[in-house]
DNA sequence: GGGTGATGTCAAATATTTTGGACATTATCC
DNA sequence: GGATAATGTCCAAAATATTTGACATCACCC
């Protein structure tokens, strides 16, 4: 459970979308650091629940609108 | 990001809505151990996207049908 | 050319999740 | 009464996520 999980994200995008918003705002605004922003775009490991909650709630989205399931 | 988080969850029903599934054989069926669906269960901490993932798609649902938001 | 903001990498330290084992309780079944 | 399955608690440890700080690059602007 730690070595690039199956699971696939859109913060870059997302981020993008929202008036290009740097790595280390969105960090900022949901209580992580610039770091594990750029650890999850990069897939290397998979989120606690409650910062990938924190990340679509900002974006005003669903988990599933964020991160996806490899697999389905 | 510790202390009781602000997530809510349904495994517990899901688990007893599909038969009556033990908590120990869920986690040998989503690949973590008895203690840790406990723990999920008594929301005392919030698991990993992938374990969350694992558990909603073992029921055949989406993420936020097992897990909620509180503050939605 | 010298600043500044954004992204990325690396390594080490800290925090949190997850594990493993031992033991208690309750209920059921024989 | 003894056996077994299910849930729960406690604790220490291993594993993983997250932080902190330092430094590199690229693009942009002045």
């Amino acid at each position: 459970m730690s070595k690039r999980p199956p699971i696939t994200n859109r913060v870059r995008q997302l981020r993008e979308e929202h008036g290009g918003l740097s790595q280390a705002a969105l960090g900022d605004i949901v209580g992580v650091t610039r770091q594990t922003i750029i650890a999850i775009e990069q897939s290397r490991y998979s989120p606690s629940l409650e910062t990938s909650f924190r990340i679509a709630r900002h974006f005003g989205v669903g988990l599933e609108d964020v991160f996806g399931w490899e697999g389905d």
